[in-house]
Order: structure tokens, then sequence, then C-alpha cells
DNA sequence: TGAATGTTTAGACCCATACCAAATTCCGGG
DNA sequence: CCCGGAATTTGGTATGGGTCTAAACATTCA
């Protein structure tokens, strides 16, 4: 909740979290290497990493699920970059563009300034890649609901 | 030139070539690590990739100075900054905050991105940080002239 | 000229990412 | 129920970027 900054995972690490949480419940090591083509060796580490963190729970052989902490993480992930994806859209990108732009920039940017550009935009339900979930820990702020 | 991706230096060197170009003419090592807290000897060795990437000469025990490239690619360097730091700003930013989140996230836009945003925002010749210089290099697409 | 100062070199470490090969575990069909 | 193929993990190695310390080296000036 208070606690994210938005760089408590490297970029790669946010992109397995945000995978695994658009899977939804148990997700294997080789969809994943699959998914970002790279070996399962290089998965499996990163998963371990993943979980030492506390964002999922890693069952060996078993494949891995979101903790709470995770679901959290990643329903902030996918806030922001929708957030960033709608900044760019206003900027003049298609929406694809924009969805594409907004994932090679998003690991940059922290919560607080997250949060303090989906203020800026009277916190914008939509985006072109999807809809925009705010939630209790939105914006701190000004208590918006989502 | 066109040639620029965004993606030539890492965030870092980035950094020092800005930081040189601001300086203007000779700067020495120690005072570039001065200005970053380093040590010496890295900024020694920063120097020495910088020097062969082409955007600096380098004389051992004498300082460096920009090249043409060095020169050109600095300019792009801060144009992109202040662009970046303009978007925060029309974003509820104060100035110095988002000359000092721009920082933060500027080195993840591309030349293209910030030359779309730029074009967007109208092409704008002021910053809360600065300046902004356009050039020949800015948006081959519509041919703007600073 | 020689000591103080500034700079570079050499060697080491850390982090993130990735790979391969070998070992391990799992699971389903015979 | 056991065994082999598939999935997964382990362990070792590599690369790239950034950093440091200590030691060697160059420059400069009193």
């Amino acid at each position: 909740m208070q606690g994210i900054t938005g760089h408590e995972l490297s970029s790669r690490k946010a992109e397995y979290l945000k995978y695994i949480h658009m899977q939804g419940d148990v997700v294997k090591t080789t969809e994943i290497a699959a998914r970002f083509s790279v070996a399962p060796s290089t998965v499996t580490k990163a998963l371990t990493e993943i979980a030492k963190a506390g964002y999922i729970e890693h069952r060996p052989y078993h494949g891995v699920r979101l903790t709470s902490a995770g679901t959290e993480y990643a329903r902030f992930l996918l806030r922001r970059h929708r957030i960033v994806a709608l900044v760019l859209s206003r900027h003049g990108l298609e929406p694809d563009e924009a969805c594409r732009e907004a994932a090679k920039i998003e690991q940059c940017f922290s919560k607080d300034l997250t949060n303090r550009i989906c203020s800026s935009l009277g916190h914008p339900m939509m985006s072109g890649c999807g809809e925009i979930e705010h939630d209790h820990c939105c914006c701190p702020s000004c208590g918006h609901q989502g």
C-alpha cells in the first residue's frame, strides 16, 4: 500500500510479475520463459528472487502464484502502465503505440510520480490499453476512490 | 543528427556528457568526480568509454572536451530533459520538482518519442528548467526550426 | 628537481540478466 | 508400480554497467 515506491523490483522482474498477474492463478516457469523468449533457468532464478521479495509463492516444479502483496504490486504496475500510456496518447501517440512506448518507459516512474500524474488527469478510468483501476492506495493526498 | 536514438550512452554516461556540455570547454576528471560524488577512477573509466564512442576527446591528464558529435548529442540530451520536465510541469509538478523528476526518467525517452512529444506540445521554446533549443534535427517530420 | 597534486591503471566487487549443461523432480503410460 | 521423457532447478560462466581501493604515473610549481 503506502509502502510501494515503484522501484522494489527491477524492470524485468516487474514484467514477469505483470505477466503472472495477467495469467492469474498458477503460472509455470516454461510459460514465462516462452512468453519472454528466455531460457527457463533464467526465469527460475528471477522467480526465486521475486519470491524472496514476497510477491509470489514459488512451489518448485509446480509454478508460482501471486501473494496478496504481489497482487497489490501487480495492480500498481498495471495502473502505472495505463496512466503512462494515457499521457503518451495525450501527446499524439496512437493507442497501440502509446502502449508500446509506455512499456519502455514506465519502469522509471515512481509511485508518487504516477499518483501525481493520475491526479492531474482527474483520475481517469480508461486508457488506450485498458481500464484503470484506482484503489484505496491510489491518491493518498485526495483520498480518491476508484 | 538523424542517427541519434537516445540510447547511445548509458544514463550515467549521459549525465557526465551533459555536465561536460554545461561546463563548456575543457573539463577535468576531478571536477566531474566531485560533482557526482564518485571516485576519480570511476570517472576516468567512463570518460574513456565515452571517448571511444566519439562524443569527447580525452587528453589523458589534461581533461576532456566535447567533439562535434558530443556537442550535438549533449544538446539532444538537454532538449530531452527540458521537454520531459515540461510534460511533468503540465501535470502539476512545480518547476523544480519537474526538473528533478525529469532527471530520473528522461533516460528512458528515445529521440523519436521526444520528438513526438515536442511536436504535440507545439515545439515550446521554454521549460521550467531552461530554454529549449530546437535545431535542424528536432522534428524531421515537420521541419520545424527553433 | 622533487614533492604535492591530479590522473590513470589494475584488480576487485556487486547487481542484473542471460546462457548451457547437468542434476533433479514429476507424472503418466506400460 | 515403476520407469522414462518432459519440465524444472542447480551450478557454473558470461556480459555490461557502475563502483571502489591501492598503486603507479604524469604534471606542475616552488
